[in-house]
DNA sequence: GTGGTCTAGACCACT
DNA sequence: GTGGTCTAGACCACT
């Protein structure tokens, strides 16, 4: 799986991290039980901290989207993934509520925004490359 | 109009007051031209710094959401708001992108997710107050 | 003479009306010895404050931009106008230099930004209206 | 690259280090991808505080001149420059226009206000230091 | 070590 | 009284 940073946007390196393999999990691009680079070599691949890695893949286990074992290494979760906690819904609404606020804001109807949702939904499981659409 | 922060939260209070003012603006129960209180004023009523508020209100500012007169004091926009600008479409995506992305992952349905953005958005519309639904 | 304010401008009202005021000299619309309306009318027909007024025409006595009688009020500068002192070269440098590099540095060469400097310069003394070209 | 700021001057200090940085780049002295000193290095070096040096390097930031990499540092614009907009077109002839206008009242020619600014741009652009001419 | 955020407190320009 | 600027000092997230 291919992994794009933006060292210079003012999201931290390991959120974008995990975004990204949250993403690859929710195309299908990364199958459950599927194995992860190690953090030293993925860190390698893409030329930045350990730490950083290793900060991502620690939240992503701590998150259920990944497992971390001693010998095996890093597998997407095989098990059940997360599911839809109440916590979950109201930390989803929270970051959904001042987009959609802005969204109003700058004259989109409702229409309009369901659309651009519908279109990324799609484009996500659809399983494209990120620049597609 | 009562501003809610949460001083917790990892999100930066002059964030939490843009979000608040930008979904204030969006449900209309703030109205173009209607002033907004002074920085001090704010400040002091929400017990936080006074350059905290100033950032808030320099960041509307800039994006466009707010004037500000320099001994007036500061007032909704009373002009054409923000817009929809490509920069902002992209920005908006960028958002929503990793939120949606995990609501796949913990098995929200298209039908789902675009429920939830549409009880939100009517949520904020009808002019609710923020804890309502 | 038409006076156009900026309120939302991050410019000074005051440094604002002497610049209209300036120009109206450079452009011959307002000639020496001309009167102009006094502090109180002027300030009740643009709806600004009295001592805003009174700032600019101050400033613009103190720079020998105009004469302020006690009788007789406000008029343009009848004789000479304050000329090139070493003072004003210094002052009126400072003030290009910025303007300059930040040309440069946008990718404007010498041709470009003379022309700019040139058609402004015809802008003003063919005393057109401010938003004519 | 030297900075010379006068703590005299009614501009304010975060302008002044912002019109230093903007010339060092349209002199060729600070090169794209070049690194700049932190803020907290540059703040004990010029003697002022670490904020003020921080609100000038956000706003070249935002402006698109240098950019700020979280832990890495702050660098020259290794990309593009702003380059230009209308808007800045907007700007910048709303800063000459005053300049020129009072350089007409003080008897100067066009001839000689475009070999004014003909020296500041040589100036510049040749690379001397500031005090040189 | 780096920038980001926040506080407390001060003085100033503008109106 | 208003926002703008500056200082001093602190803690935090990120790498």
């Amino acid at each position: 799986m291919i992994i794009e940073l933006d060292l210079q946007s003012d999201t931290p390196i390991y959120t974008q991290l995990m975004n990204q393999i949250i993403e690859g999990i929710a195309s299908g691009r990364l199958q459950p039980g599927e194995p992860l680079p190690s953090v030293r070599s993925l860190a390698a691949d893409i030329g930045i901290n350990l730490h950083t890695v290793n900060k991502a893949y620690t939240l992503l286990k701590q998150e259920g989207f990944i497992q971390i074992h001693r010998q095996k290494g890093v597998v997407v979760q095989p098990d059940a993934l997360p599911g839809m906690t109440s916590d979950y819904a109201h930390r989803r609404d929270a970051q959904l509520r001042p987009i959609i606020a802005e969204a109003i804001c700058r004259g989109m109807n409702e229409q309009q925004l369901l659309a651009v949702v519908h279109d990324l939904y799609s484009h996500i499981t659809t399983n494209e490359r990120k620049d597609a659409p």
